[in-house]
DNA sequence: ACTACGTCCTGCGAGC
DNA sequence: TGCTCGCAGGACGTAG
């Protein structure tokens, strides 16, 4: 699944492909989830950003197309266009074409007008990697919900961009038990330097390719090999050597140790 | 306003 | 071997 680290590299190798290109064409799977790809047809993409997981192709005309890959997104230059998982593509005028192909559709385009967002992307919390994410910043953030830890994580409040393999990665390493319904504020700096720390590495490793994630040169991540603790269970744990356990917390798979991970 | 849970979607792995 | 069934998960809709 695609987070912070897989959507900025993705990011890192559309803008010098993309900047500056106009888009000649589209065309766009039947789901409205994917009908706004054709509204940019004509338009300049001027740069491509990112907040989050989303993508953000900024265009003339005071629009921006928004872009989230869901699960299985994979924005790919595409020489076939017959391919049965392509949910859309647009003709770039220096003869390629960009493909968005998705196969659990579950992935969204969308256009917004003068930085107007809507939903998630309107709420989202700071960027993981910037000045404005901060311990305090995450403490607070976190004292405000009751909600499970984790799962204040995946709403993207607290901070952008953290999924399901991230934040099951940073709880580990910080120590804490992803189902806590409170923690200290030793632990949300805890939490805090391990979510960056996590993130960073991640994409130094350019992503986490567990199934479906490649970049946007269609190549796959190297992350998987260094992760300590998501997809690991019944493994023993690597710092004490207890096995990993596996538990559900509000309807999203979650790997822990028990020993390390105080409750 | 907030929390919890169902829904979307399809390939794949487990089990018979 | 071949089939069915349940699982995986980010964001969002809905119910309470």
């Amino acid at each position: 699944m695609p987070e912070l680290p897989e959507v900025e590299s993705i990011r890192r190798q559309l803008d010098p492909w993309l900047a500056g290109h106009q888009v000649l064409s589209s065309n766009s799977h039947a789901s409205a989830k994917f009908a706004p790809a054709e509204e940019i047809v004509g338009m300049t993409i001027e740069s491509v950003k990112r907040r989050g997981k989303y993508l953000l192709f900024d265009l003339d005309d005071n629009r921006e197309m928004v872009i989230h890959l869901g699960m299985t997104g994979q924005l790919i230059p595409v020489k076939d266009l017959s391919d049965p998982y392509l949910r859309a593509w647009w003709e770039i005028d220096d003869g390629t074409f960009l493909g968005f192909r998705d196969v659990r559709r579950f992935g969204r385009i969308r256009i917004a007008v003068n930085g107007v967002y809507e939903g998630t992307l309107a709420q989202l919390g700071p960027e993981p990697l910037s000045d404005a994410f901060t311990p305090e910043h995450l403490y607070a953030a976190c004292k405000r919900s009751t909600r499970k830890i984790k799962t204040q994580l995946l709403s993207q409040k607290p901070v952008a961009g953290v999924g399901n393999i991230y934040a099951d990665e940073a709880c580990f390493r910080s120590g804490i038990y992803p189902g806590l319904r409170k923690i200290t504020k030793d632990q949300a700096r805890r939490l805090h330097d391990e979510i960056r720390n996590v993130l960073l590495v991640a994409l130094g490793n350019g992503g986490t390719t567990l199934r479906d994630y490649v970049n946007a040169e269609g190549k796959k991540g190297q992350n998987q090999e260094f992760l300590l603790c998501y997809g690991r269970w019944n493994e023993p744990c690597l710092i004490c050597g207890t096995v990993l356990q596996r538990t559900v917390l509000d309807g999203r798979g979650t790997t822990y140790c028990r020993n390390c991970q105080s409750r």
